[in-house]
DNA sequence: TTATGTGCAAAACATTTGCAGGAGT
DNA sequence: ACTCCTGCAAATGTTTTGCACATAA
């Protein structure tokens, strides 16, 4: 959380965030990127990088690093857990408490100072679960 | 969980495994080819890759996809939390209780089939925190 | 003997960076 | 004006893969 101060207001960045505002399906850089360019058709990929990175320091959208190869981005900056399809990989918003009391018993059982904890669950989507259902090749 | 069957017993698989077994550090693949080189000079980069994916694919190892750039492993199996300093990226297993009920929650705050849960904590490490107490600048 | 596994090198991805020109303040 | 930012392309870092040879079963 910093930078904040002397970030110009960039046409890039307005619509970054506006693109990462409209979905709540997690994108990846290159998903927003793919989103941007609708709208701003000569934006680099760099651009784009820089920028989710910017915003992620400055605590303006939360940066996900879950299963899967590539980090993912949400404009949901409140503290909340997600679940992630091990089939299709999709990550989701989970609707449910935020154990705060865990840090108290994680910093009994380390040697850190706890700043906070993430939870990812894994499971199958509904679409993938029927996919199998109908499909039983896997 | 597969494969076993007809997984063969090669040097290159005894070797990355008592490696792994020795540290508590969840090393990435890297660092693993590192320590197995030491005692096998030839071994390919790729075949440290493929053996790790293959046994985690088995379950005789876990793989860990945590914050950071890079995979990383660990040879203890059972549920356990982890720990990821900030500052300097090493994780460490917490050794405390796994909350199993959080998954009823999840089941019912979601439309996944739920499959399991991970949780980690981030923090600043013993080691990092004195280095800051002694040196004012970061 | 023969299917699997290995070493090596190249390919495939994801992300970061240098730089010259462009745009917010 | 004076920074900061952008597009572009090249560089970097991580992981995967194709292939000819080697080896466990």
């Amino acid at each position: 959380m910093n930078n904040l101060p002397n970030m110009r207001l960039t046409t890039q960045r307005q619509i970054i965030l506006e693109e990462l505002g409209k979905v709540t399906s997690h994108p990846t850089a290159n998903e927003v990127y793919d989103m941007v360019r609708r709208r701003l058709p000569r934006i680099g990929l760099g651009t784009v990088y820089r920028n989710l990175e910017l915003m992620a320091d400055s605590g303006i959208i939360l940066k996900l690093e879950v299963g899967g190869t590539q980090k993912r981005f949400d404009a949901t900056t409140e503290p909340h857990y997600h679940i992630r399809c091990t089939s299709c990989g999709r990550v989701d918003d989970i609707a449910m408490e935020v154990q705060e009391h865990i840090n108290k018993a994680a910093e009994k059982a380390s040697n850190y100072v706890i700043l906070g904890h993430h939870v990812e669950f894994s499971g199958i989507c509904r679409a993938c679960a029927e996919r199998r259902n109908t499909n039983p090749l896997h």
